[in-house]
DNA sequence: CGTGCTGTTGTACGATCGTTCAACAAGGTC
DNA sequence: GACCTTGTTGAACGATCGTACAACAGCACG
């Protein structure tokens, strides 16, 4: 054989689109593996299989890849989420239960996917910038939460015509099935994840569902 | 003035009791302040106004003065509610209010304090001494809590008599109150921090109270 | 006042951090 | 096959990290 076609490359040039996110892929691949040590420069590099040089090409500091990572990840959240409950049948109940099972179940019910997300809740005092990325990026999450629950809570008599009587949820009642139901599901999931044996994950479906329930009827009974 | 009695002191000698518990109360500061990367011995030491070789005088190394910290918030914590509880009135309810109030008020609601918890929680994973303290350290937390929802929950007509219908709770509407009140306590804490106008601290009590009394229905009504 | 114990200091060391940059080379173009 | 663009490499830099350790000094005691 010629030496010549047996020399294999040492390395493969990527268009920057795609090195970027692989580079974004490895933080949050270290990021689940080591925690806050993770983050480092020469971790991230090994863990794509680049040189140490390359992140500083393809991002100006380390502080931009960590901000474009939370982006991902806050992202692949709500994207998945929301595809969720997409997928679901086209009723507020059926749509709620595809958001809470989609919420605990894999790959967010995951004490690794914890480990991330405190990583990053760390930062956001302390760092604008992740702290833009947050408020960027919950939004999304927000207006999905927020779009089933009002569409939900009034159903009072009328089965088939579910905007008919939006009126009928008072903003304030909204505001606090928002403000709770967030919080038991932040609850729980936290919970699991620090101790995942502690209940199932149908449970917490279960829990959810019983407390949006209650406030229906607090709401329309 | 006789110069040698006016030479003040380079240092205060102190026992190591103080000591150490001054180099704890820095390390929260620090954390407080500058977040994960507040915790550099050089940061804590300039922090408690020692040099830096003093931390290692103290403490074997950086983690289990890490660790100590830990154990210290946590003690804090649980004793704080505590104390709050047995201050109540000796009624059920009351004690339940009581607990809530001292959650949602400080020095606990304090984004600065979730700031700590964060950082805490991010070791979680990767430091086996963190786990442990963790382990030792969130039982009272927990006997406490359960404690107080045991004799709430099955208070059906004997007013006056908290103990003697104990049997009513059967373990499992027990363990689910406790998990449901847990998440939904931790839920809207971890809210409120993360964004302190979004609602009342009075509210938030309303809502674990509302959510404790839709069990309470379930289970003796 | 002298002595001893030990809490405290501050320099030093090696490791690792984020970032820079000159040199290299992959892969398309002509 | 020569050339060019640019993605990529890896050594080097100064800063900072945790820890070690010899010297210092506060202060109780005789």
């Amino acid at each position: 054989m010629r030496p010549r076609a047996v020399r294999a490359p040492r390395f493969e040039r990527q268009l920057p689109h795609r090195r970027r996110q692989a580079l974004i892929d490895a933080t949050i691949e270290c990021l689940k593996r080591y925690g806050h040590e993770g983050l480092s420069i020469r971790t991230i590099s090994a863990q794509a299989g680049v040189s140490v040089g390359l992140i500083n090409h393809h991002f100006p500091n380390k502080d931009r890849l960590i901000a474009a990572a939370y982006r991902h990840f806050n992202d692949e959240l709500v994207a998945g989420l929301t595809a969720a409950v997409e997928r679901a049948p086209d009723s507020p109940r059926a749509r709620l239960r595809a958001f809470l099972e989609a919420s605990f179940s894999p790959p967010n019910l995951d004490p690794e996917v914890l480990a991330v997300w405190v990583v990053f809740w760390g930062m956001f005092r302390h760092s604008p910038l992740i702290r833009r990325v947050q408020r960027e990026s919950y939004r999304g999450y927000v207006r999905l939460l927020h779009g089933m629950l009002e569409q939900l809570l009034p159903r009072a008599a009328a089965a088939g015509r579910r905007r008919a009587r939006r009126a009928r949820v008072s903003p304030l009642d909204l505001r606090f099935a928002a403000i709770g139901l967030t919080a038991l599901l932040d609850g729980l999931w936290l919970e699991w994840c620090l101790e995942p044996g502690a209940f199932q994950p149908a449970e917490a479906v279960r829990l959810c569902e019983a407390w949006v329930g209650s406030l229906r009827r607090r709401v329309a009974g």
